[in-house]
DNA sequence: GTCTATAAAGCGATAGAC
DNA sequence: GTCTATCGCTTTATAGAC
């Protein structure tokens, strides 16, 4: 009976998985008022009672995704900077990691750009991200204060500008990335931050 | 009569230029599936039928000020460049214009984030600002070169590489300002670029 | 050129069968 | 839990009056 239970609730749990990836897929793909509920059902291999039978509503649906999604990116940040032995490995990694994310996983990317246009607009969304993001930059300001002191490091910027810094223009190289693709000078990420956060001397 | 065919003439242009800004407004607030053509209609004091008899489809309206945007961005971009005379007044000139922008007019950024991520998606969209962008990126890039080698100054980067990132993170920033605005610590944006192309020597 | 009326399609969400 | 059918509403776009 117990084993009975189980199956149901993991194959409950994976239909909403199903669905929640499709989810991913449609709005990075058509965005939030583009994607409608009958497309995204149709992807995941479902009707659209299925997704009511699991979320409240479309937007319902929307912040479910965003609310995996920020726990995840948060998770990436943390496990970057807890692994670190210099500021110069530090930039190395966030370089390749920014490199990972845009190439093998182009969906993230536009649906991340999806999340911060829909957050701009919508009061409580926009409160939650600008916590989650505050929280990051203060993650990678106490991680670069820790390699800084370490290397006896000096700069005009505070970490915490240095923090935003970071955040902003991968998010703004990311959107170029996409739109002008080859264009884009080859690891400039890594590179001009380098060049920002360790000034040479 | 000639007087009479002016007058009609420019009564019609003020028609469209009065949609032209509605839309402006109403795509910037709802993005481009959010905003409906009754509503661009409503807001400029016209019905629905008035849209359509300047503009072949709303798509068409969307393009339409896509392309006053992309001149006006260039020519505002030409502008600042042209009255340079040293690299650190160039920079602090670029910090007022994003500072200037990004406050007296927060609908021009939004609908500038909504231009960016319909590029990413409609691909002959993001072929014109692709072009756009390069051109743009190799104005910025000439005048940095004239002004470094009229002061004499050395970088890692190339200028090309300095100009896609003084363009990148001003989207970048832009996006945590209207989602972290009071957070984000006030004119990064200048301060961050002065220490990634006039490192301290 | 601008209006009102309307067509045709798509949308989010619900009801009821299974 | 998932389906089909359907409601009620909004959408883009067109037709015809003025």
């Amino acid at each position: 009976m117990a084993r009975r239970r189980l199956t149901q609730e993991e194959r409950k749990k994976e239909t909403r998985q199903l669905l929640l990836e499709s989810a991913v897929e449609t709005f990075a793909q058509l965005g939030f008022h583009g994607a409608s509920v009958d497309k995204i059902a149709e992807y995941a291999g479902f009707s659209k009672g299925a997704v009511y039978a699991h979320f409240n509503s479309k937007e319902d649906l929307f912040l479910a995704i965003l609310e995996q999604q920020m726990l995840l990116h948060v998770e990436n940040i943390h496990q970057v900077i807890d692994q670190q032995h210099s500021l110069s490995h530090f930039l190395e990694t966030m370089d390749e990691y920014f490199h990972s994310v845009r190439q093998e996983n182009r969906t993230w990317s536009m649906l991340n750009m999806e999340f911060l246009l829909y957050a701009m607009r919508e009061e409580s969304v926009r409160h939650k991200w600008s916590t989650m993001i505050t929280e990051s930059v203060e993650q990678i300001s106490k991680a670069i204060e820790k390699l800084m002191s370490k290397e006896n490091h000096e700069s005009t910027l505070s970490t915490n500008e240095m923090a935003w810094t970071i955040l902003s223009l991968e998010n703004g190289l990311a959107i170029f990335y996409y739109i002008s693709e080859d264009r884009v000078p080859l690891h400039l990420y890594g590179k001009a931050l380098q060049n920002m956060l360790l000034s040479p001397r």
